[in-house]
Formats: C-alpha cells, structure tokens, sequence
DNA sequence: AATGAATGAGCTTTCATTCAT
DNA sequence: CATGAATGAAAGCTCATTCAT
C-alpha cells in the first residue's frame, strides 16, 4: 500500500504523460490517486510543485533502467551501447514528462532542487566513466565529473531530438544511436 | 514603429521572460504591447501559438552570433572554439527564454514548427561541418548532418548546466567551455 | 437604465436582506443583477467591498426618509418625533444591513470609509440643530455638531435594540419611540 | 490551566481581533488553543456560536469596570460621571471585540442569546436609575429599565464614534465625554 | 483593422465537518 | 474525551474568448 504523497506522485506522472501538464487538471489526479480534491493540497500546494517529486521518480527510474541493462562483465564498448539504449528507451516512453524535466521548466523556482535530484545519475556516470579511466579504456584527459554530465546532455539531447520531434521515429532512432554512440566513441576516445 | 504583430512577440518575450509561460496572461502581453484585449487574436490563435515566432527570433540572434563570432580564415579548431563560444554566450544572454522555448515544447503541438523553425542553424552547423570533412579536417565517418544536431545538442546542454543550474558561472564557464570543446575535437575526430 | 455598477450594489443590498451577508454567494448577486460572475469583479474585488457603496446608498435612503417625512413648518417637537419616526421606519425596513454598517464592519478595513459617508446625515441633523438653538428652541449649551452625532447614535440604537433584538416589536416601537423622544427632548432642552 | 473551552474562548477574542470575524477560520481557532480541530465541535457547533461567551466574558468586564469606578458615596452627578468614564475606558481597551459583537449580531441566529447576556448590564444600570429615581435625583418620568438601555446606547455609540472611527481620539475622547454627560444630564432630568 | 467591456465555463482552493484511532 | 488526517461540497476567482461598436 502506497501512502497518499506517492499515490499524488504516480497518478501526476500517469496523467500529464496522456493529457500533457498544461490541459492536465489538479481533479485529473486525485481522480486517478482515488483520494479526495483536498487531500492533494494536504502534500502539494500546486500542479507544479509537484515537479520535484516527480523528477526525483524518473531519475531513480533512468538508473534503475541503466543499472538493468548495464552488463557488469562485458566490455565497456558493450556497456556504453547498452547505457545509450537505456536512455534512449526512458527517453521514448517518458519523453514529454523529461522534456519538462531538463526544460528546466517554464516556472523556474525549483532549478536548484533539480540538479541536486539529479545528482545520482550524475554520480552513476561519473563512476562508470572514471572506472573506465583507471581501466585505461578511455583517454587519460578525460575529466570523469564534467564529462558525465556532457555524456548525459549528449544522449538525452540526442534521444529528445529523435523522440520529440522527427516524425519517422523507429528507423530514425537505431540511426541516431549509432551516430551518437560512434561520437561518443571518438568524444571518449576509446582505445579497447 | 513596429506594426502590432512584432509589439505582441516582443511583449511576449518580456512577460514570458519576467512571469513564465504558465503564469503568462494574455492580458498581461497586451497590455505591454499596448494594445486592445482584442487585437491579439487578430494575429495569434493563442498564447503559445506566439512562441514559434518568438523560436524564430531567437534562432536569428543565434545565428548571427555565430556567424558574428566566427573568422572566415580561421583554423577549423578555432572556428569551432568560436563557434561554442556563441552558443554559450547567446546561452547566458536568453537563458530563461531558450529554456521557455524548450519547455514550451513539451506542453504544445507546435513541436512540428519547432524543426522547421530549427532548420536554418542545422544547417548552418551542417554546412560548417561539411567544409571541415571535405577539407580533411575531421574524420570521414561523419554524417554532417545528424552530427550537426549532436553538436548543437551537446554544446547547448552544457551552457543551459552551466547558466541554468550551476551556480558558480563565472568561472566554471571556461572550465566548461575547455571540456566541452576537448570532448568534440575527440568526438568530431579533428586531424589538424 | 442603471449602469453595471449600481446595478450590483442594489442587488447586493437585496441579496444581504434576504439571506445575510454571511450566508450570501457572489452567485446570488449576479444573478439578481441579471449579470455574470466575471462581471462583478471587474467593479469588486470581493463580496465586503460592496460594503461602502452600500452605505453610501443607505445614507442616502435616511435623508431622504428624513427630508421626507419632517414637515417645514411643522413645531420643532412635531419635527423631533418625525426625525425619530423616520429612522426606526428605516431601521426596521434595513435592520440586517444597518446592523452591520453601524458596527463598523467585522472586516475593518473601511472603517474611515463610513465616517465620510455618513457625513450627509451629520451634517443634515447638525443643520436641523442649528436652525432650532437659532431659533431659541433648544438649550444654548448644545454644541450642534456633536449633539448631532449623539442624536443619531441615541435614536439608531433605540431603534436597533427594539427592531433587531426585542421579540414584541410592533408595540414596544411606540412605546420606545416615546420613551426615546421624552429623553431627547429633556436631553436638548426643549422649550416652546 | 485552563479547560479547553476557555481556551476556545480566549482563542478566539485573540483571532477573531487580528483578522475579522469573516477571515477567521476554525483551524486558527483551534491552532491558537493548541487544541485539535476535533476538539473544537466537542464544544461548540460553529464558529459563531462561540460569539455569546465571548459576550458574556465582555459584560462581565464592562459591570466590573463600572463597579470598580462607581464611589458609593459620590453624588448622583458624579456616579455618572464615573459610568460613562467607565464604558468609555472599556470601549478603548476592547473596541474591536465589541465591534466584533455587535457585527456577530447582524449575521447570527444568536440575537436572542445576546439579549440574555447583557441583561445583567442592563439590570445594573436600571437598579443605579431607580435608586436616583427614589432618592429624587432624575425626573419622575423615567422609565428606569427602557432609559437603562437609552442611556447605555447612547454612551455606547458615543464611544465607539471616537474610537472606532475619528482620527484624533486623545483629546476627543473627553470633549466627547463632556458632551455626553451633558446630554445626559438634561436628558434625565437631573435635580441636585 | 482595432477596441475593451462583458462573458461564463470551468478551474483552483478552501475549510467546516467527520470518524477511525 | 481527544485527536488530526481525510473528506468533498461548495465557493471563489480567473482568464481565454467574443462581439457590438
């Protein structure tokens, strides 16, 4: 059994991936959570406030994603691969609630609060990547902290651009991985 | 003088800017336009039906900034310095809009117009690209044109990190810069 | 044909007779002014700042019960009860909205408000005293202007306590009347 | 300590002075007495209905002040003095509650309670009338218990014109005082 | 083409009240 | 007696949109 914040939380998440945040109303979710229009504003004081929660949510959500597809024995090639289609694929199934989420969104008071929710996917790369240097399979000028959040922008940008705006997306996309990872590849400079 | 359709896109950008998009009355931008309740649904259907204009005038300002910033008879490597200097810079200039116009996104049916709008500085940097392969100067297996969508991807990320999010700018802009640029020598495979 | 404005405000007072203030929605009123929700706020911001305009109609309704019912050449006594007669008819006719403007409002934001509007009524009785200390028929101690406001304050809560809090109205109000007329007329000194 | 209704009761002269009677809400009632809002219906049923024991506690203040001012074995004339002295330090130091009252009487089903608590005020002052009555002080014509609430009126009212409405209350305050002495004097016919 | 007062559907928000603990 | 999280009906208020001028 849920208890009612996480209920708000999941039923926010369901309701603004089919009806989008701006036609998404507050009765939407409480509808869904099952629990009554005032009980939300006993957690959140607005639809957007909510953000945060949610953030936090889809960032445990793309780790476990990546830790899920990530294989510890295979190569870092391998494992790179692996890490861009796990992002690619969060990408896909939760595009427009990401979209909002590294738009850094319209009403931005809570900038702050995002970087620290995303610290942990930030931290998981920043190792994968420093493993990998200390491996010798990527280049020694490799600065592992700056360079995972580049990593990150790179394929999540990437991901976006197939996911939200082409049109012809299930070819594009296997395309596009294989253009990104190739950059990646080269960026890292691999050497396996 | 400007005629009522420029006053609503620039009384928008200024309202968007100061209130965000969600808060953003359209009252409120005609009444900075100057300009009756009315007359606004003579030359926009709605509010965000205002932001590809507003796409467009930024995608302008970007590319003269690029174009302003880069040296004809520059190195390949410098130009491309240049180039991410721009981008950076135009970052820190329209930070809250280029991440409304990213935000806006998410919440329209306007993604479409956002490529076409697009399309000019994709080509730019695809047009750059292809003059550097053709003259030797980054690796073969690049295709100039999903590359030039990685490229933009990837430096725009790292400026919004650093403008948006982090909050020690001043320095670590440089910092970044020096990262940013090291990981697409290696990514784009400059041989100079 | 009465404007949006005043149309409100004597809806209001309709309104606040029939079922209170407190029990009174903004959908009561705009409904009797035969206008829409939105429409009310244009010229209110709230239900409580119909509350001026509503004594300054009040006021009005007094002096001219007052003016109508004192005879000009009546004897100043005969005057007298006519002034008491006219305020308990108004005060029984408006007892619930009376009651409120002379409390000075729960939400006492406008308290300065009423001392401006009621000036009228002052004034008219200040002038009514006046006549009468010129003419010999009341004590040359009386200071007119605040005998005034001790006229109204006596005679309006006479009236107040038969008509809101006595059960037996309809005969206590002569016999109060006459009670309040007798300590009038000593209070003033009356001689003719 | 107190019991939980007195804590109600104090509660609420607290709230319902700093915001209005019509801002007030249960919860900061309850909040203030650091009670639970359950706890709160266990006692009264409304809001409102707390209103005749806050009434209570203020005629209880206003006969100790009367009595504590009144010498025994002054004059007539002088006890007077004191009792208008009296209700106009108590109208000072409480005017928003007695406000507050007499406003919670517009708006209540509670008219006929009020009546039931004033009454030992009323009762005080016919019994201090009668006696001048006896002793020959007043006229014969005074009907002590319809004067009782005349003369109580109009002190009242006279009070809250200076303090609740005019600006300049200090020296006011005895010029009025003076006045309505006056009046009274004549009004009661007072022979000493 | 331009206006801006008026609209009213529909949203957000409140808060008195309940009841399982 | 006491609690306070949960309720949901009911009200407030907004604001995109219209249309007579």
């Amino acid at each position: 059994m849920m208890n009612k914040k996480e209920k708000i939380v999941h039923a926010a998440i369901e309701v603004f991936r089919e009806k989008g945040i701006e036609k998404t109303k507050i009765a939407d979710i409480v509808k869904l959570a099952n629990i009554a229009q005032g009980t939300f504003y006993l957690y959140f004081p607005s639809k957007l406030s909510v953000m945060p929660a949610i953030a936090e949510v889809m960032v445990e959500k793309t780790i476990a994603a990546v830790r899920n597809e990530v294989q510890e024995d295979a190569s870092f090639t391998t494992k790179l691969a692996q890490v861009v289609d796990a992002i690619f694929k969060i990408t896909c199934d939760y595009r427009e609630i990401l979209a909002l989420i590294y738009a850094g969104m319209g009403s931005t008071e809570h900038i702050k609060e995002w970087e620290t929710v995303y610290e942990p996917f930030y931290s998981w790369i920043s190792q994968f990547l420093h493993e990998a240097k200390v491996a010798g399979n990527i280049r020694d000028s490799i600065h592992v902290e700056r360079t995972a959040k580049l990593v990150i922008g790179l394929v999540e940008s990437s991901a976006e651009q197939v996911y939200l705006y082409d049109a012809k997306q299930d070819d594009q996309a296997s395309i596009q991985k294989e253009e990104v990872l190739s950059f990646l590849k080269h960026g890292l400079g691999i050497r396996e």
